[in-house]
DNA sequence: ATGTTC
């Protein structure tokens, strides 16, 4: 990234001024090399972004950012609906509420380590992964307008986990204002039979162990200690999202004149959010945000049938579910003033501080858990919400470690079998059906996550509390 | 991310 265009305007905040169509001026949070180490499209995309009707106060890049379709990928982005605010297909991403969850269990990595080859071995029996991957849960037309209703909600009351979950996922696991009906049935017949599936790409489960503390305090409030084991699940609504995501890109992009928007780039497809296809697209996203809770949710309670078999009275509470890719409507204040704002999130996660409204009570004085997954055989992290991060970044922070370089270039470089038996020495554990997928994956191709948390605790988006490290991994 | 190009 040439640094010519940017401000320092703090410490790991820089920003290109607002210009030519800019509305806002844009902010990327990062260190110096970070920020130079990123694709020059990071700038050019939010510069795009600021450009957007009814933004508000500025587009963000977080310190993972990097080129995604339209929005960069680490991206956010607020819109005022009485200010002719947009909403974008593209600002959310194919993979609608992709997100992630932590389970803390009752094991110590001792425990895991002693039937680790095995423990891989049911679970990746257990765990669908990998492109196209079945599930063996089928769903009527019925079942799945309920699904797409109720969420991790419906899916407990299918027998999928436990009432106490729903707790801990965001929006209680069950996202309002869905609309299954407006769900097209190309979108539906694809979902079907993809129910408990973990997918392809960076879609990952992990048994991580609990390498280091950095906040003793937080990490109680948590449930985290040193050395314990945890589960952590990486995925999102599957073919079900990705076929919304298309469907509405297309629809949005041909719409965009009659609603008067002239588009800096075609990728940013969006509708005013008054407008009915504004409505009819926050439904189905809506809908699809239902479809992800549902899915990690049966996931859950696959892991936790595998786990049964293996130990007596193992405990995989879930300590917190949030996804990164989505278009929330939240209440901000923009410059002392509380405004109704529809806020993206790509590639972005939503990091609350300590006592916001809709956390639970036992991590209400905390703040949010932002999980942050890492790359596969690297390391994952827990970090907690920053009263800071409101007025930085409209209460947001980083996902992950962002990619370093493309898969084509990580499958030119690597091997599948090679990676495997290096992390193998590393005592990592990798299970995957594809050796391109783990080429594709591999811990070189991405930026170090270590330093992204480092800059995102400095920058105020969130604190660290935990670092996890990987001893089995499920891939795609 | 993705029935890896309806």
């Amino acid at each position: 990234m040439d640094l010519g265009q940017f401000d320092r305007i703090g410490p790991y905040q820089w920003q290109i001024p607002q210009s030519g169509g800019m509305r806002v001026p844009a902010q990327i949070f990062a260190d110096e090399t970070l920020l130079r180490d990123m694709d020059d499209k990071v700038g050019e995309q939010i510069r795009n972004v600021a450009c957007l009707p009814g933004i508000v106060t500025a587009a963000y890049a977080m310190p993972d950012a990097h080129w995604g379709y339209g929005f960069p990928i680490g991206g956010v982005a607020a819109f005022d609906p009485e200010q002719g605010g947009v909403v974008s297909a593209g600002g959310v991403g194919f993979d609608i509420s992709c997100g992630v969850r932590l389970h803390v269990t009752n094991l110590a990595a001792a425990d895991i380590r002693a039937v680790q080859d095995k423990l891989a071995h049911e679970l990746s029996r257990a765990i669908p992964a990998g492109m196209g991957s079945r599930g063996s849960i089928r769903l009527n037309d019925a079942e799945m307008a309920d699904m797409l209703a109720g969420g991790a909600a419906w899916a407990v009351a299918q027998g999928y986990g436990r009432t106490a979950d729903l707790a801990r996922i965001e929006e209680q696991g069950k996202m309002a204002g869905a609309t299954p009906e407006a769900v097209s049935a190309k979108a539906i017949n694809r979902q079907r039979e993809e129910m408990g599936t973990l997918g392809s790409g960076n879609h990952y489960l992990e048994v991580q162990r609990v390498d280091q503390l950095f906040d003793d305090a937080a990490a109680r409030a948590y449930g985290l200690a040193p050395d314990q084991a945890v589960v952590m699940i990486h995925c999102g609504s599957r073919g079900l999202g990705h076929q919304i995501g298309t469907e509405y890109l297309r629809e949005m992009a041909i719409a965009a004149p009659g609603h008067g928007i002239d588009l800096p780039d075609r990728e940013l497809a969006c509708a005013p959010i008054t407008s009915e296809l504004g409505q009819r697209y926050l439904g189905v996203m809506r809908a699809a945000i239902n479809c992800a809770f549902a899915n990690r949710q049966i996931l859950t309670h696959l892991v936790r049938g595998v786990f049964d078999r293996f130990f007596d009275a193992a405990t995989l509470d879930l300590l917190y579910d949030v996804s990164h890719n989505t278009c929330k409507e939240e209440r901000h204040a923009v410059d002392g003033v509380s405004r109704r704002l529809f806020v993206h999130r790509k590639g972005a996660t939503r990091a609350y501080g300590p006592n916001a409204a809709g956390l639970p009570e036992a991590l209400s004085a905390t703040g949010q858990p932002v999980l942050i997954g890492g790359s596969m055989g690297t390391e994952s992290w827990v970090l907690a919400g920053d009263a800071r991060s409101e007025a930085a970044a409209l209460s947001s922070a980083c996902h992950g470690a962002g990619r370093a370089m493309s898969r084509h270039q990580a499958a030119k470089l690597w091997t599948g079998s090679g990676v495997t038996s290096e992390l193998a020495a590393l005592g990592i554990t990798v299970k995957s059906p594809s050796k391109r997928g783990i080429a594709e994956e591999a811990p070189g191709a991405y930026k170090s996550v270590a330093r992204v948390v480092e800059v995102a605790e400095q920058a105020g988006l969130a604190r660290r509390v935990a670092r996890l490290k990987p001893m089995i991994c499920i891939k795609g």
